[in-house]
DNA sequence: GGCGCGCAGTGCGCCAACGTACAGATCAGC
DNA sequence: GCTGATCTGTACGTTGGCGCACTGCGCGCC
């Protein structure tokens, strides 16, 4: 259904120098994720660094006395361990795989040297940085300003990005996890979309019928998102 | 009233080593700012780079069809231009004059070379955009999850550490300009706070009586942003 | 083939914040 | 001292989302 391109890669790897990629790779690993694994906790230090490749996890903001808010997702567009090229050697946020699938692993050391030995990596994964500060202000705005409705098609979509096939393994009570909202409120949301035939969905599979329809129903924030990335990141 | 300590300087440039701070330092030049100047627009390059002293500015973002939203302030703790940090040369954010006073300012060009020149300075910097990414992040977490009163009184402190004084010159209509809500709001939620004593105002001036009593009254978030300072700042 | 559980639909009262509007208060300038 | 502009208090109906709770459907399991 969906013309999206599907690389089995990870991007910011596939923008490196050949050099540099070729030599970061070999100190990387495949490994697996499953749903719900925590890779890493908030105020944890890193172990390892991870370039997903199918897998793809959320950020989670824990705010005293709320449950925890997803502000983020990172997939194969992206890496985690930002911090790391800061100097910070602490994780800011708590990392859950949100979706199964494979990333490239390197131990945190390792990526530290290799930071140091190859400044081109270090350039872009700042640049990466930079779209990422760009992405978690304006996911605040959105909280703050949007419906559920259109939060949850942005989400959709952001899933759909990074995911392959039209069929997403989530349930109502998932979602209102992430988006930090009812249960119940979700139902309605879902219902609304279900309405207008740009999804459909039942126990616990959502299938994105009209990527196009979705895109209208979501807030602006998706397109805004994704061209602070293509912006920055392109060559 | 108020025991904070107000330096006179810029606490990033105090952090720097004593022979890059005064190399830098050569190069700066101070300014004077007036409330409501314009510093930069966003996705418009960075001619200067800032290290505000006495001045301090908000970083407003502008979301399609609604008002601009102020996500930070930035003050004596930190600087204006952190892109150029990551190798960007444009600015993410509107940045607004929100406190009239002074900044040190260094053009671009010298800021990047010096950056090349003192590896001390980029790590520093480097570690205050890992701040300021922790606290974008709260800012949206705090703007969902909390209420205006509560977030009003977070503002107040926030500005006043970054202010000479307990009186703070701005109305109504200009916090809830700040705040993303209407006018009226701000109105209950200050005549809230003036109820309990922790503050008092009348047009445009708005004291700050019981500052203990207000961090009480505010969201946690404020007491989180400075700790994330704190521990990634502190020497 | 029936049971149980997990998922989704729905209803209720409640509340924070909204948009809009207007009236009263206070200050600056003439 | 009057005038106009600005700032603040207050009101009205509306809305989006909340917390809670209960129902009903449908799949998987024994």
């Amino acid at each position: 259904m969906s013309a999206r391109p599907t690389p089995v890669t990870n991007q910011l790897i596939e923008s490196l120098p050949p050099g540099v990629r070729n030599k970061l790779l070999k100190r990387c690993a495949l490994v697996d994720w499953t749903f719900g694994d925590i890779i890493c906790e908030a105020d944890q230090k890193h172990e390892h660094v991870y370039f997903p490749v199918t897998g793809f996890i959320s950020l989670l903001m824990k705010e005293s006395d709320h449950h925890p808010l997803e502000v983020g997702l990172i997939g194969h567009e992206g890496m985690l361990g930002t911090s790391l090229v800061l100097g910070v050697n602490s994780a800011p946020l708590r990392s859950v795989v949100q979706g199964a699938g494979t990333a490239l692993s390197i131990p945190a050391d390792q990526f530290q040297s290799a930071l140091r030995e190859y400044p081109g990596l270090s350039n872009l994964l700042m640049r990466y940085i930079y779209v990422l500060m760009q992405q978690l202000t304006l996911a605040g705005a959105c909280l703050h300003f949007h419906t559920i409705e259109s939060r949850l098609a942005r989400w959709l979509l952001m899933t759909q990005d990074r995911v392959q096939g039209d069929t997403l393994h989530l349930t109502h009570a998932f979602l209102a996890y992430m988006l930090g909202v009812r249960r119940s409120s979700v139902s309605l949301a879902a219902e609304a979309l279900q309405r207008q035939h740009l999804v459909s969905y039942s126990r616990g599979n959502i299938t994105i019928l009209d990527r196009k329809g979705l895109e209208a129903a979501s807030c602006q924030c998706y397109q805004t998102m994704a061209e602070y990335y293509a912006r920055i990141m392109r060559r």
